[in-house]
DNA sequence: TGTACATCAGTGAACGCGCGTTCACTGATGTAC
DNA sequence: TGTACATCAGTGAACGCGCGTTCACTGATGTAC
C-alpha cells in the first residue's frame, strides 16, 4: 500500500507548518524555533530535519504559504464580487477590503512578507511566483476595466526606464502606461495603509481605521480611473 | 569639578547607542545584544546596566534616535529648500527625497521604526513626540501652500469620525479637510514606496527606483493640490 | 505467499554556541565639614 | 587644606535559560524476488 507512509509524511509536513505559523503569530519570525515545534509534537528536535532540512527552509515555506493565502483571499473576493454582478471598480474595492481583512486576521503572516525582512535570510526564487498572485488580480482588474471603458490619463511623460518596466508588468494587456503607473500607486497605497495600521502608525491619528481605509481606496479608484 | 564623571557618562551612553546602531545595521533588532556591546567596549556585560537598565530601554533609545534623525533630515531638507528660494511644492518634493535618502542610508533604523514591530516590545510614550517630527513638516508645507494659494479639492464627503481626526491633526491650520485627507495619502504613499523599495518588493518590478520615486511624488504633489 | 533486503522515521546524545539579568564586591571619584 | 564619608563605575561569578545542527543508532514499514 504505497501512500501510507507518504500520507503520514504529508500530514506531519502540514502539522509542522501549522505549529510554525502559530509560533510566528505568538512571537514573530525571530522566535520561530525548531526545538519548540519538536516539543509540541512530542518528538526529539532532530526529527524535524526529516521534514524541513533547516530553519530557513521552514521560513521559506511560511513565506510561500502567506503569499498564497493572501493571493487566494484576493482571488476569492474578486470571484465572489463577479458572482454578485459587480463592476470592475466595485471588484477593486472588494479585493482591497479582502487584503486588509486577511492582514488583520493574520498580522504575523502579513508582517513576515511585508514587514522588515528577516535579517540574514534571503528568499529563494520559489517565493516569486506566489508573490505575484495578488498583484496579478489587480492588473487583471485594470485590464477588464480598460476593455469595458477605455481608460486614459493625461499624465506627465514617463521616463524610458520606467516605461520598460511597465511594459513588462502588463505586456499585452493594452492598458495605457499612465494607468499602469497609477495602478502601482494604488497597490502601494493599499499595502502602505495596511502596514501603517498594523504597525501602529495610525494609532492616535485615525480612530476608525476601517472607514479610513475604504475612503482612501475609493479615492484611489478615482485616481486610477475606474468608472 | 562637577561634570568629569558626568561627561564620561554621557560619552559612554552615546558610545553604547552607537554600537547598538551598528548591531542593528548588521543583523536587525533581534540581534541587538547587550553582551556583545559590552564585549566591544571591553567591559563586563553587567556594566551596561549602569547605562541602560534593560535591553528594551536601549531599544527605545534607538527608536527615538531614529525618529529624531529622520525628522531632522526632513527639517533640514525643507530649510535648505527655503534658502534656495523654493516654493512649497518643490519643498515637498525635497523633503520626500530626503526621507528616501535617509532611509537608504539607514535601512536598519528605518526598518526599526517602519517595519514590523519588535515582538514583545511595546513602545513607551517617549517615542510619540519624536515620531511626530516628520509629519509635522509635511503638515506645515500644506499650511504654507494654503496660505499662498488657497487649496481646495472637490472630494467625496468625509465621514464624521474621520473629520474629527483630521481636525486634531491640524486644528488651526485652516487647511481644508479634503486636502488634509489627501495629505495623509501622500505621506502613506511616500513611506509605502520607501518600504517597498527597501524590503525588496520592487525587485524585478522597477529598475530605476530613484526615478520611480520622484515620478510618484510629483504625482502625489498634483494629487494633494500643490501648484 | 514468504523471505531478504532496502528505505526511512524517529531516538538520544553531544557540540558549540548564544542570551538577559542579578548580586555582592572593590576601588576610584566626588562632596561636605 | 585635609579628612571622613557617600556615591557610583565597573568586576566576576552565577542563575537559568535558549538555540540549530550533526551523527551513529534502532526498529518499523515497504519492496523485490
Amino acid at each position: 500500500m504505497a501512500g501510507v507512509r507518504e500520507r503520514a509524511r504529508q500530514e506531519l509536513l502540514a502539522e509542522i507548518l501549522r505549529l510554525a505559523r502559530q509560533q510566528l503569530a505568538d512571537g514573530g519570525a525571530s522566535s520561530l524555533s525548531l526545538r519548540q515545534i519538536a516539543r509540541d509534537l512530542d518528538m526529539v528536535s532532530s526529527a524535524i530535519y526529516r521534514y524541513y532540512p533547516s530553519r530557513d527552509d521552514l521560513l521559506t515555506a511560511l513565506i510561500i504559504d502567506a503569499y498564497n493565502e493572501m493571493g487566494a483571499a484576493a482571488e476569492q473576493a474578486d470571484a465572489s464580487a463577479v458572482e454578485r454582478g459587480k463592476n470592475p471598480r466595485q471588484r477593486w474595492l472588494a479585493v482591497t477590503e479582502a487584503m486588509r481583512a486577511w492582514a488583520a486576521k493574520n498580522p504575523a503572516d502579513y508582517a513576515l512578507i511585508f514587514g522588515s525582512p528577516v535579517p540574514g535570510y534571503r528568499a529563494p526564487d520559489d517565493t516569486i511566483a506566489p508573490a505575484t498572485r495578488l498583484p496579478r488580480v489587480l492588473v487583471g482588474l485594470l485590464q477588464t476595466e480598460h476593455v469595458e471603458h477605455a481608460m486614459s490619463i493625461a499624465g506627465p511623460s514617463i521616463p524610458r526606464s520606467i516605461r520598460a518596466n511597465l511594459k513588462t508588468i502588463a505586456a499585452d494587456s493594452g492598458v495605457p502606461e499612465t494607468v499602469l503607473l497609477r495602478g502601482l500607486t494604488c497597490w502601494v497605497q493599499a499595502m502602505g495603509l495596511i502596514s501603517f495600521e498594523l504597525f501602529g502608525h495610525l494609532h492616535n491619528v485615525i480612530d476608525d481605521k476601517g472607514v479610513f481605509f475604504s475612503l482612501q481606496m475609493e479615492q484611489m479608484a478615482d485616481f486610477v480611473g475606474f468608472r
